[in-house]
DNA sequence: CATTAACGTCTAATTAAATCGACGATTGAA
DNA sequence: TTCAATCGTCGATTTAATTAGACGTTAATG
C-alpha cells in the first residue's frame, strides 16, 4: 500500500557505485571520504556502512572482511547498470522506443551541433550490428 | 536528513501524465478509470484526488473547476518532461556525456538489428543541425 | 594493563511517496 | 422532501530511502 521499492540502484547508491567503480574495493572510510569530496556528501561513518549494508542484501556490492573491517566492492557492472537504467526509462518514458529517445535527446539543449556531429559518426562507426 | 524530493514526476506521476497528455483535461474518475485500465493501478478515488493536488501544487498539472467537480490538464509537456528526465539520466548515470549513453544505447538488448537501422536513418535524416 | 581509536550492529528518526477511509457538502432522483 | 450517489478535504497509515547516535567489541598504543 506505499511506495514500492525501486528495482534500480537509488541516488545515494548510484553514488556508491561510482565510487566503487573508479576506485575498487574499498573500505567504509574510503567511501564515505569519496562521498564527501567527490559528491559533496558528507555523512557519517555509520550511515555509509548501513547503506552499504543494505546494498549487500540488494546484491549491488560485494563484502569481504579483512582483518576487523569490511571490503567492498561492485557486484555490478557500470555497463549493465546503466543498460538497465536506460532501459527502464525508455520503457517508462518514452513507451519502450529508443527512436523516441534518441528523436528527443537529438533536440534536446544537451547536445549541441558538435556533440551531434559526434553522435551521427558514432552510430555510423556501428553500422555492423551489435558485434563487439 | 532524508530522502529528498525528486527533481522530475514519480513513478504515478509519470502515469497520471500520460493519461492527461492522452486524454486531454480529465475528471478524477475518468483518470482513476484510465490507470486502472491502462497501467493496472487501481487505486481509490481519493488516492487519485490526492495525488492531483499534490501534482497541482508542483505545477505539473492545472485544476480548473467545473460545476461542483475538479477538471485537470497537463501543465508540462510530454516533450519538456521527456527531456528533463532524460538530461537527468544522462548528467547521473553517463556523466553528462550523450555518446556515452548512444553508446550504451546500442549495446543494448533493447535495440536489435531493425531498430539500429533505424536509429542510424534517424540520425542521418536530421543531419541539417539543430533546425527542424 | 589501561585507554583510546577504529569498526560493525542495532535502533530510531525523518521525509517523500502512495494509498485510503471517515466526513461533510452538494446534487439528483424517487 | 428524503435518500442515495458524487465529490473534495483531512488526517492517518505504510514503506522505502537517508541519516545518525548509542553501544559493544576488538585492536593498538603507551
Amino acid at each position: 500500500m506505499a511506495r514500492p521499492a525501486s528495482r534500480f540502484p537509488t541516488e545515494l547508491e548510484l553514488q556508491v557505485l561510482q565510487l566503487l567503480w573508479q576506485l575498487g574495493e574499498s573500505s567504509v572510510m574510503s567511501v564515505r571520504d569519496a562521498l564527501a569530496e567527490q559528491c559533496d556528501r558528507d555523512i557519517a561513518r555509520t550511515s555509509v556502512v548501513t547503506t552499504l549494508n543494505v546494498m549487500t542484501d540488494k546484491g549491488l556490492v560485494h563484502r569481504r572482511q579483512e582483518g576487523r573491517a569490511y571490503l567492498f566492492s561492485h557486484a555490478v557492472t557500470q555497463e549493465e547498470t546503466s543498460q538497465g537504467m536506460l532501459g527502464d526509462l525508455i520503457d517508462r518514458v518514452f513507451d519502450g522506443s529508443a527512436e523516441a529517445l534518441l528523436l528527443n535527446l537529438l533536440d534536446s539543449e544537451h547536445v549541441d551541433d558538435d556533440e551531434h556531429r559526434a553522435l551521427r559518426r558514432l552510430i555510423n562507426r556501428k553500422r555492423k550490428g551489435k558485434n563487439e
